[in-house]
DNA sequence: GACATCCTGGACCGATCATTCCAAGATGGA
DNA sequence: TCCATCTTGGAATGATCGGTCCAGGATGTC
């Protein structure tokens, strides 16, 4: 049972990911993860690093797979923006339909356990915030608003995109979550039609 | 050292308190709860039981204070419905200024450990975010609101309420927090008006 | 076919976990 | 004053934690 890698890495990171993402980083223990993996603890230790190398490449990949398809639903330059507002909340919505995957969201939940987690961790959550942050005001811009206000409804959207992972999680129905939603969207009408 | 209590039910109830809800429930040890309060393990154990019913005496107790508050600044039937708005989310924005208290919010962080909490604790969030729900949809029919609209309202409010605290732990400043609010505000006097 | 290399299984380590237990001491009523 | 009652300090328990280590075996190269 040796010699060259018996395993697939990638399908070995998005177990424990969607380990993290369940339990989160303090209650997934190192044999959650062997389990998780299939792989057993000298493999995880040589493949991975220790416990905090692993969540923060699960971490990192959870940002550039959900990242990418934040990126796909805002790009659409030929849609309305309210159009892009909508479908850069759909992905958060797939993502808690995702039968596949837990609900919540792995950065969210690390956020909010930001003064338990190493350094590093910190620094990459703070970056996922601030990438959304980013990406969400860029997008706003591109739609022609002014920067006040692209501004303040970027940092908005965000903030309701992260309440999903909270109400999700909460047991919010998807009535509810469209509700959280479209009051948003409302106010994006508003501002886009001034 | 023995014979009657040596300590302050409340004092301690509130260390604890803050200790779960700067750490967590899984990152907060008996021995940091024993150093939090004051309290050695005896005491803690036979006046709070196990850690886990601390906990929820915890959650009660921060729903309980907190619910108050947010009771009171919904009760005024004089102001205006948007003005009671305000002093909702000033009552979280208040929370988080307060420098005696930790960042972020319990009843959040504890939702988003829902799937590592023991049933008993998941019944007190589960029930902590419908009172929630419940005060500030009453809030909004009081205002004159229909069903439907006071329906989809109060569940956005909420859940942007929740994404205050979720912000607040990424590191968001007060500014930021503000624009999460009013965006939501000026969607609730749109509602108002019409 | 032999060897250096690397992966794997599982034992092992010390630290820490939540919880229990008991002896010692303080209390208040009789 | 004495005793039943309750609190307290701290030791002890067994389980589990993250992390290390090594022997054994599979691999690819020569």
């Amino acid at each position: 049972m040796a010699g060259r890698k018996q395993f697939d890495v990638e399908a070995a990171l998005d177990a424990a990911m969607i380990q993290f993402w369940s339990r989160g980083y303090a209650e997934t223990s190192i044999d959650d993860l062997t389990r998780a993996t299939g792989l057993n603890r000298s493999s995880l230790y040589s493949s991975f690093g220790d416990k905090n190398s692993l969540f923060v490449r699960c971490l990192q990949r959870y940002v550039a797979r959900y990242g990418k398809r934040f990126d796909e639903a805002l790009a659409n330059a030929d849609a309305p923006p309210l159009d892009a507002a909508r479908s850069f909340f759909a992905v958060t919505m797939d993502r808690i339909a995702d039968p596949d995957v837990p609900d919540g969201c792995l950065v969210v939940q690390s956020a909010m356990a930001i003064p338990v987690l190493t350094p590093k961790a910190v620094e990459r959550v703070h970056e996922a915030v601030n990438i959304q942050l980013t990406r969400v005001r860029a997008a706003l811009r591109r739609a022609g608003l002014p920067e006040t206000a692209a501004d303040e409804l970027a940092v908005h959207i965000t903030a309701v995109n992260h309440s999903l992972a909270v109400m999700s999680r909460a047991g919010a129905n998807e009535s509810q979550l469209h509700s959280i939603v479209n009051v948003t969207l409302d106010a994006l009408a508003t501002v886009l039609a001034a």
